[in-house]
DNA sequence: CGATGTGCATTTAATAATTAAGAACTGTAT
DNA sequence: ATACAGTTCTTAATTATTAAATGCACATCG
């Protein structure tokens, strides 16, 4: 019932490859000085050294301090886990609610949570509390959370908050200097785009992919911390939905493509109005794929 | 170590009112119907008969429950606390930060920000994870939190993406239906604007109010969960610093005056475009006061 | 005598243990 | 057969515990 001891036991294991470095007899240098190598405090370092005492790798006595032997390979302590599944919550959390449909409205259990994905309770709770602010999820008065999202409302007022963010990022785009990285990419994602639709029968499928790149490079012009947040968000979930939903699928990412295409045509000709004129209407479909998705599900 | 009983409390003076409306010797009602009363579950109201039994108030056995005694008013127990703080912790928060005027890059401990706001370190916690959503704070490596805004950069880009929510918010104001409720709002509005502007000489002060107001209604008009849980955070940071800038505070408010009266004009005279260029020229001036006010604070 | 380093003590935060509250299942009497 | 109580299991809020970080006083060396 304590804290984990990982920081420990990767400092324990960073002085002794530094020790490695060093010959025999060799003086280590001070406390502080090791700190800052390690990247910890000094309490963990200082714990390292009578570590390295007792195992006889060094002698300590204040500030003299010396390598006895060289470390070998039983010397050192092994990491409890190569961090197993912490790692990009959000990422795994949304497509669990996706892939599995769960429904508007229901309880979620940080516990059930806590099992499902292998991750402290503690850590659930402060993810909860930060999708809360999204709207997606709010806090039972018993007690545990309930799961908001994914009703119509939600994703009509997704879509619209996204058109909202996107027409600005295509009013600036349009607006980039010529050496702006943004007319590469968009020059680039042309091509791709074409060749794309010339094989648009069999390859349908990685439209996709390329729909996010090509969402991504518009947004990149707009160096903004609330939207980039955001923006992690918004496409994670139209792009989960648009996997799934497999009606007309190609027709649909045929016609995106052109509506793609007549964006860039705007773009590179510096047509501020067509440029954002072609959004919207590229944006208006996209909406309607959403809501068409969700309510197949519905009946599903 | 275990989470408060409250809950228990609270139920055992309810079942005690509803024992004290009854005669010596009546029928208590079964359990569900208990939980219904007391709204909450029954093994709660099993430890209340319990204890009901032991105070010898009622007797106790299985379905046969009935009332000994009329219950005095020691037999309540009196409630912990009457929930001192908890109550939104985000204004108090901000409000700390920036009366305060606690720097960017400041570390901040949760035991620390525990004891000043008299909340429970895990609530604090689950708080700061929801900021970090925002880019206002940051997790450190080595535990404990940075709080990252109130920069330059974090202004500018709070400012802007203000700009486009507001920007799109009087372009929605302005296709709203004649018996949309904000019309009736604007032309209150109009009517405190030039009563304010009449005697701006002496009450300036009260204009930061009038501001907030005037915001709120135009972005009313946007029915949106994203863009409201936004607007909390801009207009209470633009609502403070303006509050705390006083630089020539009566002629920057008597000129915001004549610009908010600019867009209610275009507005009311259903004319999207001009509306649009009036808040655009608003907000430049916000943003430019805003810096501003961060330049002096840095000076001092 | 000042700069750098160590020893010691205190504070902070991650995590397990603990217990109140909730929910479901089961048996039983009316 | 149905409404109720008895029982058991699960969940979540809170505390206790320990790892890690930090701060201060003193020592040592140039």
């Amino acid at each position: 019932m304590a804290r984990s001891d990982t920081r420990f036991r990767a400092a324990y294991n960073q002085v002794l490859d530094y020790c490695e470095g060093q010959p025999k007899g060799a003086h280590i240098p001070s406390e502080v000085t090791l700190c800052e190598i390690a990247g910890v405090s000094r309490t963990v370092i200082r714990r390292c050294l009578s570590r390295l005492e007792e195992a006889g790798i060094i002698s300590w006595d204040g500030r003299d301090k010396r390598i006895l032997r060289a470390p070998v390979a039983e010397d050192r302590i092994d990491q409890p886990e190569p961090t197993g599944g912490a790692e990009d919550l959000e990422q795994r959390f949304l497509d669990w609610v996706l892939r599995f449909d769960v429904p508007a409205g229901t309880t979620l259990s940080v516990a059930e949570l806590s099992r499902t994905f292998s991750v402290p309770q503690h850590e659930l709770k402060e993810f909860l509390a930060g999708l809360s602010r999204f709207g997606l999820v709010s806090r039972r008065p018993q007690g545990g959370w309930t799961l908001l999202g994914f009703t119509k409302d939600f994703a009509v007022e997704l879509s619209d908050f996204r058109s909202v963010l996107e027409l600005n990022a295509v009013a600036q785009a349009a607006e980039a200097p010529v050496d702006h990285p943004v007319w590469a990419r968009l020059a680039e994602l042309r091509d791709r785009h074409l060749d794309l639709k010339a094989r648009i029968d069999s390859d349908y499928h990685a439209f996709s992919k390329l729909d996010e790149s090509f969402h991504q490079a518009i947004n990149s012009v707009v160096k903004n911390r609330f939207v980039a947040e955001f923006q992690k968000v918004i496409s994670l979930i139209f792009h989960y939905h648009f996997m799934w939903d497999k009606t007309e699928e190609k027709t649909r990412n045929a016609a995106a493509i052109d509506e793609h295409l007549a964006i860039i045509d705007a773009l590179e000709a510096r047509d501020a109005h067509v440029a954002q004129e072609a959004a919207r209407r590229h944006l208006r479909t996209s909406k309607t794929t959403l809501l068409s998705s969700l309510r197949h599900h519905d009946l599903g």
